[in-house]
Parts: structure tokens; sequence; C-alpha cells
DNA sequence: ACCGTTTTCTTGACTTGTTCAAATCAAGGT
DNA sequence: ACCTTGATTTGAACAAGTCAAGAAAACGGT
């Protein structure tokens, strides 16, 4: 969890100007992680007290093309974003109530990285989603 | 390439009612592999003259229950179907025109399907998606 | 072959998540 | 301190998909 002068090193280092929404949704999408849009602009509002909708939209775009975060969008849902960067982890989501969980890759890196066949495509990226039941909605099946 | 009357017995071994538009849906994601809605319901009409836009929602929707079509939706895509279903392929997605391509599970099944921490989710499917270029896109960089 | 039940289709309004555009405002280099 | 450039606000617009009520068609039973 970055203190708040990590926050601004980070947008600092990314050659974004430091402002207060973009701190303050930074720090959010760090203690809210796989966190949709609307939380973390709750989340932005309980820091600053306000901010359009649309600023947080914003930077969340700026902080995704910075690479900064990272934004995950399984079918269904709505785009969710995460701090945890550069390392190459997937994700386990829930059919019931969408929630999302880390994996490590499993593997390595190597073989589920590599199309047994591509088509032409210039691949830079795999990305692996497990689709199941998370425990909470084990225990309580079809319910909510 | 189902014949029409083998469109039929798949939508009667479902157990679901034959009609007009569910005859002419079926067949049209048999043949436009990953179109989106809005070119299966192109297609469609082009079969019957006239159906209505939420019809084609209400069969897609049905007959992906019935598992006779696979859903799929990249992040910042539309969904998308396609009639092959049973087997385990994955998909490659370009960047920047949205096209898709099948691939085939490279490693057997084994271990790109098996998370290594599955975070006591109970999972039924690991999906993986490629992303990168189409040739097409490669060719014509940043154009478009 | 017809009837009635049940499901599906049509129509049209509506929600939700996200983006666009114009005007105002602030960050940070000079 | 100023000026330029980029960020934020405001408010409207947009696209994909969903909801709801009634009309129409499928199909099992008679």
């Amino acid at each position: 969890m970055p203190s708040p002068s990590q926050i601004e090193r980070l947008l600092r280092d990314a050659s974004l100007r430091v402002t207060a929404p973009r701190k303050a949704v930074l720090a959010a999408v760090y203690e809210n992680p796989h966190a949709d849009t609307e939380t973390l602009l709750a989340a932005t509002r309980s820091r600053l007290g306000s901010v359009s909708h649309q600023a947080v939209y914003d930077v969340l775009r700026a902080l995704h093309e910075a690479g900064l975060v990272r934004r995950i969008q399984p079918a269904g849902s709505v785009a969710r974003y995460e701090a945890r960067v550069g390392d190459n982890h997937h994700h386990l989501v829930c059919r019931s109530c969408g929630v999302v969980a880390d994996v490590d890759c499993a593997v390595g890196e190597a073989p589920c990285l590599t199309a047994s066949d591509d088509a032409g495509f210039a691949i830079d990226e795999a990305e692996v989603v497990y689709w199941g039941l998370c425990p909470d909605c084990q225990s309580r099946p079809a319910a909510r």
C-alpha cells in the first residue's frame, strides 16, 4: 500500500500531472483491488469530498494508458481496475456474484502464453480467466 | 455447416421449440463465426425478411443457455457468438480491429486449466484470450 | 384436424455504463 | 508571477442490452 508521497512519485514518473483527483483515484485503486468504476468513484469522493463522474473515468483511462493500473473486464461485468501491474497474474471470476480473485500464473510463463497456431497474429499478451463459484456462492447455491 | 433439417434437429434435441427466428439465428451463427448481435440480426433478417431486435436477443440467450452456441465477450467488445461448442478452444483477439480467430488448446488440456491456487473457487472453465494484432492490422499500423 | 396451454415474438420504452464536447480551471516549466 | 498545456466540471449524448405487456405461434392431448 503506497504512501501519499509514493503515489505522487508514481504519477510523476509516468509523466502525468499530479492532481488531487489522480492521487485519490490511484490510492483508491490500491485500496480496492478489482473494484468497478462506481466503487472507485465513491472511494475517491470519500477522500476528496467531490469529484465528477467524468474525472474518474478520465483518470482511470490516463492511469491505464500510463500502465499504472490494469483494466479487466470479464464477460458480463463492468470494467474493473487493479494496481497490480507488471507481473503476469490471472483471475478467478465468480459466475454468480462476479467477485474477482487473483491467481499467480500456474506454469511458469511458457505454455499458457504460446498459442498452438497464432494465425499470423502478433501476440503480446495471454489472458487467462478461470470461471467458477466463489466460496460464498457455493454455500448459498442459487441464492442471492 | 448443418442443413436446415439438422438445424431443426439441434433445436429439438435441446428441447427448444422450433420457430423460424430460431432456425434463422442458429444458421446465421453457423455462417458467421464470432459475429456480434448486430451482424446476426442483419443476417437473420436477410433470411426471414423481418425479425425484431428483441427476438434475436432472446433467441441468442436461449441458444446459449441450451449450450448450442458459445458466447464470448473480449474486454471492450460487444458480445459475440459462435456455434463451435463442446471442444475446448480459445481465441485470438486483435487489439486494433477486434477481429477474433480460433486457436486450439495448445497443451492438451491440463496445465492451462488448473489454477495454481483456486482460492476456494469451484472452477468449471478456464478461458484463454490471446491479445495482439491481426495480420491486416500489422500491415497498416495505427491506420484505420 | 382442432384446442388450449405455454412459450415465443413484437413493439416500444427504458436502464446502465461509458463517452463526447464546451467552457473553466489548475499544474508546472520559463 | 505568467503562460501554455493539460485536467476537471457540467451536462448532454450514445450504444448495448433489458424490461414489460400484449399478440401470435408451437406442440401435446383429445
